[in-house]
DNA sequence: GCGGTGCGTATTGTATACAAAACCTGTCCG
DNA sequence: CGGACAGGTTTTGTATACAATACGCACCGC
């Protein structure tokens, strides 16, 4: 992406992030323009990004408003990150170098390390969790997975904000990646799916926890 | 979307689909424009839906190229889009009515009245495929799931041109859409999921025969 | 009152002109 | 002879003006 549209683009994300903006709230592209300080043109090339993100959404006349994730979109989203990343887990496992594994070590080491302090650095955390992430999906060697994951993986950032970590659910984190590149090195495709599964699906509760109870129907199924 | 731009993506996808142009050809933003009969505006916006489907790449320095699909991105292609629409069916199967269930019967009769020809109706039976699997999506209510779906059922069409389909391989489709509603009839998600793997796995079979064969590396995974 | 209709305003969509970046080619220097 | 560089050309990116559409509100007929 080129310098103004990039850049519109970070804006408005961080923008949406920050909670000066609330779920559901319109918005104009002229607004975001005068934020973002560039024309519509690049605006709006960020918007449809962050349209295909689902940060955003569009009415069906056009108008644009913020997205507003349900407590359902969110074990949705979800549910196909597990899909697709005990995959890419699967997929990893088959085709990891070791020098691949060694760098996945790094980065968790780098994540302990953000852990491990009187105040856990979440910031810190949050990024050696994505790079880590990226590197499974990196070694998986599937564009097209990829790119499905990307945009899943970016959507309920915006709930972050209210999120509250425990020094525990981080902890079990470090533990899971750690079991996960323990599967990596002795190449077992099974094991890594396995592991991933429970990581992603314990990380759904952590998070489900602080949002509320499922409605009747959903749960059902 | 709106008229400029839809006009500029639905005939820019037919220049694509007409085999007028070749695999890795370079494209610049004004031939399309020309072609279309729009200005650049809205082409770019088409384009970046294109791209996004990967009937069209980017180069690292933002020139525009048809997709270049190998056997193997078609493999993976076909293997999420099987691993997605295997999902899709389960929930289906738990979530269909009656009514839908009648309506799915009623587009397979179609699809089967296309091919039941003295020379099968392949563009109308591709419609009535279609529809039927659409109908699944539906019924599967998972409105992220069905945008990936639409993402990777949309990009291959590029090589049906070259596809030439048996009427043995069109009744055999039939007979697993029978089978698909017979499940969703019974709600058995476990049925559903299984047929639907089935049916995609061989689909990817009939597709991959007139491509060729694996590459050596991928066929190991 | 109530619902529809029309008009001014707000917002999105498109065209066009210009700016920036990438590409190509021919030339010059080592 | 090869490679780097310069300048013109092509192509993409951005700003802006204008067109089309959607919205909200007041007005009107019933």
């Amino acid at each position: 992406m080129s310098r103004a549209s990039e850049q519109a683009y970070a804006k408005i994300r961080a923008h949406l992030l920050s909670g000066t903006v609330s779920a559901g709230e319109q918005l104009t592209e002229d607004q975001l323009a005068q934020i973002t300080g560039v024309s519509r043109t690049p605006v709006r090339e960020a918007v449809r990004r962050l349209e295909d993100e689902l940060l955003l959404v569009r009415s069906d006349t056009k108008r644009l408003f913020v997205a507003d994730w349900s407590r359902d979109d969110i074990e949705e989203m979800f549910t196909l990150r597990q899909m697709l990343e005990c995959h890419a887990a699967e997929r990893a496992a088959r085709r990891m170098t070791r020098g691949q594994v060694a760098e996945m070590e790094a980065v968790n080491r780098t994540l302990k390390a953000a852990i491990e302090q009187p105040e856990p650095d979440v910031a810190r955390f949050l990024e050696a969790n994505r790079a880590f992430h990226d590197a499974i999906i990196e070694a998986a060697a599937s564009p097209r997975l990829g790119q499905m994951l990307a945009r899943l993986v970016e959507a309920p950032v915006v709930l972050r904000t209210a999120r509250t970590y425990s020094t525990e659910d981080l902890r079990q984190s470090a533990r899971d990646h750690d079991e996960l590149i323990a599967a990596f090195a002795a190449r077992d495709p099974d094991w890594a799916r396995a592991v991933m599964g429970s990581h992603l699906r314990r990380a759904f509760h952590t998070f489900a926890r602080t949002v509320g109870p499922a409605s009747p129907e959903t749960s059902a199924v």
